[in-house]
DNA sequence: CGTAAACTTGCAAACGATTGCAAAACGGCG
DNA sequence: CGCCGTTTTGCAATCGTTTGCAAGTTTACG
């Protein structure tokens, strides 16, 4: 790679490499590492000098061969395993606000965040790759998807790991989400109380979170003797339209109360209900989940249940750092609120 | 970091190093390096002989000291920088949609990303200290912000970056992005042609992309002789609620025609809006830009500019990777269109 | 002025993989 | 069996920093 020797300021050239300040600064490599490091080490004046000289030259430390020798690399890998048709996820609302909010929780704690997304399905190693890749110091798996099994097995021998999702009695991994099935119950109960007396249950009821937001609602439909029933629905854009379109006359005939898995599902339920002249609260009441900024703009606003995701990304980023440290840290588990606004 | 000799297949202890399973082999280092790269330097039985016995002892290349040596890391770096009070960007819903295509198109192709959020009014050195840690083989810098000066001065000297924002005549660096000029005239051309007789401007218009969009508004509706004014507006959703609402009844009484400069923007004024008994588009039009999912939602369905976000991901990566292989790459403009929905 | 203690510095060995070059092994053929 | 041309392999240098250790330099103080 050529590169000029004229950049910067005038008649000062780039220095490449710690080796190149040495010389510029007429002493040895290892005194130039630790100028810059602020080791006390070295003299004051020489720590001032090659600092200085290091600014002049636009000095940048080749942090990969710090790495290496450092066995430390600053950065985090933030995986998102994409189960079984779950194509969209990555851009599904909920997930990327939970990334912007862990690049914030990061950055501010000094590391990078490196991502990657795996479909595990063609790629069986795909944890243990990332892990070993020496890359990361640590790991954060945004969603259980159906790699439950795999994640318990790698956290069985490597600490630096907490995973986004739900959390099983007497699983080994250190997890970090909402309480689905009390958010759930809190849905369920609402739209009892409001008066439904026939649920819906909207959603794909595989994934393990949203089977015990599922789980939750059956609870109390039965303490309240409600029927609810599940209507399987994707959430990839182009599937989960349809599906609604197809689900919702159904819905309409037999139940008074939707609690959809995902305010997304909601959204769009709610905009199905309205097109067909359906009123939302007095013939359908509906009650969604994650409370996305959107869920607030609806017309009508939407009654949710809110997970507070800012402190979910700073509890994962939290849990993880100290389990770098060593330390061994357990599983928090969120409660959610419901968020009463105009729909349920 | 300790590590049990006794993981993974029983009587078989886990090879960290090419070194371990070299000795492992009886072979040297270099052979187990060549053979794992499917090298046809190496005999054939030798090759699968190790390639077989890395599976077994669950080894893992260390990619940093790869890396280092190769001087390629397989990465790319996606920098979000954040402009004065925009502090909020990270999660805006657009970035995080391309976020989450770039990590698409990027894994399509074998490459790692690199998330990296910064705020330039406190680091200076931001895009050198990312380009210079050695970590990344090229950047792609998400949103000019108020940095376009900077990022002027390191493409002429950095080739492997790509931008997404807006392209001006006579612009060093490789830019991807839609032509906000021309999504401003459709927008406004569209307001006008609907019957509106003042317009309204909503939004921070000192973003390059954003100033675009205002321009070519402006430039549809002096030539229509149509008055618009400008109300800015942060996206930050922490303010944006409150200065939509300050706007709102002073618009209503001025102007029967609104541009947001961001459906984001756009959703929350159609709620102001409808709150306020407001007919649209009957007595106010509004139009956004975007086109985001919500966008189709929203009741009624809103009218805006749509940007292809899967496709400018692809042109990012595309043309990045092409500056990676020396090719010189030109920027890419792509043209909005005009979604019609309901809102005007 | 001598000596011990306290600072500074340089040297050289890591970190783990890749690769040019030379040596060794092999196969074919006269 | 000897020689030559191919394959295969090993050796050792290299990527750029960090850091333990020893050597060198100051400083302090009796």
């Amino acid at each position: 790679m050529a590169r000029s020797d004229t950049d910067g300021k005038p008649g000062v050239g780039r220095a490449r490499t710690i080796t190149d300040l040495a010389r510029l600064a007429g002493v040895s490599a290892g005194t130039v590492s630790r100028a810059l490091a602020g080791n006390s080490l070295v003299n004051a004046k020489t720590r001032d000098r090659i600092q200085e000289l290091a600014r002049d030259h636009g000095f940048q430390l080749n942090r990969v061969a710090s790495n290496l020798r450092r066995q430390k690399t600053g950065v985090i890998g933030v995986v998102i395993p994409l189960g079984h048709d779950r194509r969209q996820q990555v851009s599904d609302t909920f997930f990327m606000t939970l990334l912007g909010h862990l690049a914030d929780a990061l950055t501010e704690e000094g590391y990078d965040l490196m991502l990657r997304r795996v479909i595990p399905d063609h790629d069986g190693d795909w944890l243990d790759r990332f892990i070993g890749s020496g890359m990361i110091d640590g790991v954060i798996v945004i969603g259980q998807s159906d790699q439950f099994a795999r994640i318990e097995e790698v956290a069985a021998r490597y600490r630096p790991m907490v995973v986004w999702g739900n959390r099983e009695p007497g699983q080994v991994h250190c997890a970090v989400g909402s309480d689905n099935r009390l958010g759930g119950q809190l849905a369920a109960r609402r739209l009892i109380e409001g008066g439904a007396t026939h649920l819906a249950f909207l959603g794909d009821p595989e994934p393990i979170e949203f089977a015990a937001r599922y789980a939750g609602a059956r609870d109390a439909a039965e303490a309240a003797g409600v029927p609810i029933d599940v209507y399987p629905t994707h959430l990839s854009p182009d599937r989960m339209a349809g599906e609604i379109t197809a689900h919702i006359d159904t819905i309409v005939g037999r139940a008074n109360g939707i609690f959809a898995a995902t305010d997304t599902l909601a959204v769009a339920a709610l905009r199905e209900l309205r097109e067909r002249g359906v009123a939302v609260p007095g013939r359908m009441r509906l009650v969604g989940f994650d409370d996305l900024p959107i869920s607030a703009q609806t017309m009508p606003p939407l009654t949710t249940v809110h997970q507070d995701i800012a402190a979910g990304a700073r509890g994962l980023v939290d849990l993880l750092l100290r389990r770098i440290a060593g330390e061994d840290a357990a599983s928090l588990v969120m409660p959610p609120a419901l968020v009463a606004r105009d729909t349920a």
